[in-house]
DNA sequence: CGTATTTGACCCGCGC
DNA sequence: GCGCGGGTCAAATACG
């Protein structure tokens, strides 16, 4: 949608939450023009419209005119008489300019071609003959009926989404509160062991009836859900992976995940219990991550014979991923991360190899990446994350940590917690990066569910040359993140997004900032008193407001865009450009990674790894 | 010499 | 059953 040539309307414009389900690319018409914010959910096709001047007509005349008259639909509905005052003025101002003027109105107006020749003809007779005029006004009736018909169709899809949504909140809702029921039987339960010793009857009765959350929004195996170090025996009988082969440290990986994944399961019952042992914000990430489990984690369920259920859920869970596009020159994007190159592939379709990353900041830590060049625009790194990290993430991890980890469980909630995969998937669409434009996309088609977020398409280049703190995410032990860097990493802008709408999911995350919020007290929704507070208070009210009205979601999207980036910029020539500007300033900044993505390194291993082979 | 990277071989799942 | 492709291993190699 984002190539629609002119003005053509786009069904997934005129309402994006008519997508389909499998590959839903989120089309946030984004323009920070308060005019637009505000006719956003309106009138989205005015968007699509403005942003797109191909038009051979000088690029100020005409971006005036359709300024001042897409700016505000109730003057598309009075356009007779607005039409001929824009034409008055424009004459006044440029004399002959007026046809062309004309020309663009028409064309504004038609919604289907970029040029008309007969509308030139038509409105310059308009201004003359009486003839022409009522052809003129017989054509414009025309087109405001059109045009009162796609708003009428366009509020009905809006009450359709608004139900559909709200239905969708009044779920989640009522989940977490069966959540929080199950949480404290779970805890009587266990009163009652310590007291009286008898476990068995009371855990069935505690487990009895809040199953149905359970498997509504299981992310994890819940069997064992109030371990903090679970057995070794449950996790590992769960977790036999290629038990016959010589990979034993994959089952050492898989066997740790499940322990983490458990937790998770436990966790995300219980927001505030995020002091299980020293693992800080890492873990915290690690929890919120728990979807996603190593790559050798996948092919677990096949050798599972038993709970068949949980085990189809523990697969897409284990199988999410978090892709990330950039623009870099780098060999690989800076995520905080010590990873270790453990091997390179050819990757069918494409003539850029695949590298294979593991993180090697602690011992047996699951998580992996993919590194690869995007085929048809080699400037494009994809960074494909899956796994969560055992171990606690410097400061410079937490933003792409925390972005992979919340866009791999929004992921999973969409797909897992409800049937329709299409609500959820706009949903996550909707929620995973309000602030950009065309950022996510979300791909349950694949033979992995992944979240692919396209940062090459930044809708706002400026937000990256702000100064870091901007962005910084408010982690209270981690007063500095990037203190040198002369531009976040891209990671930031998301990890903060992601981070905290992923606690309105309903999903699990304890780290040490905010305890979450959604879960207990969802703030009101009021975004003015949102955008006056700091950048974590303004994103956790806004998080939480979506939960209580979908159709805050577009003013959440202005909201933020203008708290990170001050504006978004409906243009995006040099999307590019700025994102690999500030790849390449996140990557010579870092010194985590030991990898060769530091300087002296950065052209010898692109040079072999992408340019060579 | 220790560590990281390279790279061919191997394992596994999947489709035919 | 076989071939293909993705993912991983581990010996060889490179590097500081």
């Amino acid at each position: 949608m984002d190539k629609g040539g002119g003005l053509t309307i786009d069904s997934s414009e005129i309402g994006f939450f008519v997508t389909k389900p499998t590959a839903i690319k989120s089309s946030f018409l984004t323009s920070n023009h308060p005019k637009w914010k505000h006719d956003l959910m309106d009138f989205p096709v005015n968007l699509n419209c403005r942003d797109e001047t191909a038009s051979p007509v000088p690029s100020d005349e005409k971006r005036i005119d359709e300024m001042d008259f897409f700016s505000d639909k109730n003057r598309l509905k009075d356009f007779d008489a607005k039409a001929s005052t824009i034409d008055i003025k424009k004459e006044d101002s440029h004399g002959g300019v007026a046809p062309r003027l004309n020309l663009d109105v028409n064309t504004g107006l038609h919604l289907l071609t970029a040029n008309n020749g007969s509308d030139q003809s038509t409105v310059d007779d308009g201004v003359s003959p009486n003839s022409g005029d009522k052809k003129a006004k017989s054509e414009l009736a025309a087109l405001q009926s059109e045009l009162d018909r796609m708003n009428e169709e366009n509020q009905r899809l809006k009450a359709m989404l608004s139900q559909v949504s709200n239905n969708y909140n009044a779920l989640q809702m009522h989940l977490v509160t069966l959540m929080q029921q199950q949480n404290r039987k779970a805890e009587n339960t266990q009163e009652h062991e310590i007291s009286d010793g008898k476990l068995e009857g009371k855990k069935q009765d505690a487990g009895g009836g809040p199953m149905v959350p359970r498997q509504f929004m299981d992310l994890g195996p819940a069997a064992t859900a109030d371990t903090d170090e679970p057995s070794q025996s449950s996790s590992e009988g769960r977790s036999r992976d290629r038990s016959g082969s010589p990979h034993n440290n994959a089952v050492e990986v898989v066997s740790k995940e499940y322990r983490q994944q458990k937790n998770n399961s436990s966790n995300e019952i219980v927001p505030f219990d995020q002091d299980k042992g020293d693992f800080g914000e890492g873990r915290g990430i690690g929890r919120e991550e728990s979807p996603n489990q190593g790559w050798a984690a996948n092919k677990i369920p096949k050798l599972n014979p038993s709970k068949n259920a949980d085990q189809s859920t523990e697969a897409t869970m284990r199988k999410a991923r978090v892709s990330v596009r950039a623009r870099s020159e780098a060999p690989m994007i800076t995520d905080g991360c010590q990873w270790r190159k453990y091997g390179q592939k050819m990757a069918k379709g494409n003539p850029c190899p695949r590298a294979y990353y593991r993180c090697t900041m602690a011992a047996g830590c699951p998580v992996r990446k993919q590194v690869q060049r995007c085929a048809e625009d080699r400037s494009i790194l994809i960074t494909t994350y899956e796994g969560n990290h055992n171990h606690p993430l410097p400061p410079a991890a937490m933003a792409m940590a925390s972005t992979t980890s919340a866009a791999a469980c929004m992921l999973l909630s969409g797909s897992m917690s409800s049937a329709d995969g299409l609500i959820n998937s706009n949903f996550l669409t909707r929620t995973l990066l309000p602030c950009s434009s065309s950022m996510a996309t979300i791909s349950a088609s694949a033979p992995f569910p992944t979240v692919t977020l396209d940062l090459t398409h930044n809708p706002n280049p400026l937000q990256f040359q702000r100064p870091p703190t901007q962005f910084h995410v408010p982690f209270p032990n981690q007063p500095q993140t990037f203190p040198s860097q002369p531009a976040p990493p891209l990671a930031q802008v998301f990890g903060q997004t992601l981070y905290n709408q992923s606690k309105f999911s309903g999903l699990q995350i304890s780290q040490d900032v905010e305890p979450a919020q959604f879960v207990n007290q969802p703030p009101p929704p009021q975004l003015h008193q949102a955008q006056q507070t700091s950048f974590a208070d303004t994103v956790s009210a806004a998080t939480a407001a979506i939960t209580a009205d979908p159709n805050f979601t577009a003013a959440l999207a202005a909201a933020i865009t203008s708290i990170i980036g001050g504006g978004v910029r409906p243009t995006n020539n040099s999307n590019g450009n700025d994102n690999s500007n500030n790849n390449n300033a996140a990557n010579n900044s870092s010194g985590n990674t030991t990898t060769s993505n530091n300087n002296s390194n950065n052209n010898k291993l692109s040079s072999s790894n992408f340019a060579g082979n």
